[in-house]
DNA sequence: TAGATAAAGCAACTCAGTCTCAATAAAGAT
DNA sequence: ATCTTTATTGAGACTGAGTTGCTTTATCTA
């Protein structure tokens, strides 16, 4: 099961909760509790998530004091992409959240049968879309790239499929 | 006014009307009056468009007859981009359609302060797709290419009032 | 032209995300 | 250590995009 194309960590001084700590006193905020778990929860395992999923393990079937309401889970995310800890993107009209902070740059292959989102690393991307940007005078802060298709597992389980309906 | 960037039309053999009865017609579904007005309504103006822009068009101040009610927009919607006549994208959690039938394949570069969309081809950069898909054994059917930033006209404007801020 | 049935329109609904506001809890001051 | 100020939480109500159920209307076929 070992991805030979999964991304290195990038290394960096502060853990994310140090990391969010600063931001928020920089900010003028509080450094509360449902913060502390929110964080604490997200960066404890390494997977593409939505705010739903959040809501689900923080407000529901949490044992007493760990517990999150929606709004707060709505607005902390905010905050965390605010920081730059977290980054959002949209799929298929639904916001999906991955680590940012202590985690580089990459784009993504979209598996349209299993919804599964597959990192990729391009540099040349990076280059190709600043050169389209300065063709037209535009000031490029960051992008976008989502292949859609149909991810290797997948191929595999239609191939099957199909023999099988073959045979009729 | 004239865009030295704006992209050339693609010819096709039949008016996107026509285009959408065969589709309509293989599918066994009806050509109605709401999906006629609709269609030559969306291909009477090249732009990006919304379904609140549609339904404010064609169901208030709309004259008489040529009134399309809000499912119908939607619904319709769906069908002209699975007829590929159109071409529907996120941004901002919002969907926006652009022509596909009859335009060529292109991406977007998109200003975050006047939300404007300027279009870009580069065949370099489905080449590039297609080889990170290769690497992972991947079939890439289709992609979105979004690059944030501010056009020419967004940075001067700020420019202006930046200076204008120097001067107190 | 009549009859079968797809589609339109209305209103009610869903779902993600946001807002209001009273109650609570950080953080700095005492 | 406690008080006071005020940001933040949580509950529930709200919003806005998009969808659905159902009755009526209109298109197609014979």
């Amino acid at each position: 099961m070992s991805d030979p194309f999964a991304l290195e960590a990038v290394d960096v001084a502060l853990t994310p909760m140090e990391r969010f700590e600063e931001y928020l006193k920089s900010k003028g905020k509080r450094i509360t509790q449902p913060r502390r778990i929110l964080i604490e929860h997200v960066f404890s395992h390494h997977e593409h998530f939505d705010a739903d999923q959040l809501i689900d393990e923080l407000s529901h079937h949490s044992k007493g004091s760990d517990r999150v309401s929606r709004p707060t889970v709505y607005r902390t995310l905010n905050e965390l992409v605010e920081a730059g800890l977290l980054r959002k993107m949209e799929i298929g009209g639904r916001a999906v959240y991955e680590h940012d902070y202590g985690y580089p740059d990459h784009d993504h292959l979209y598996c349209t049968q299993c919804q599964q989102l597959i990192e990729f690393q391009s540099p040349e991307l990076k280059e190709l879309r600043d050169q389209v940007a300065r063709m037209h005078q535009f000031r490029a802060s960051s992008h976008r790239f989502i292949v859609n298709g149909v991810c290797e597992e997948c191929q595999k389980k239609s191939r099957r499929k199909k023999r099988r309906v073959d045979l009729i």
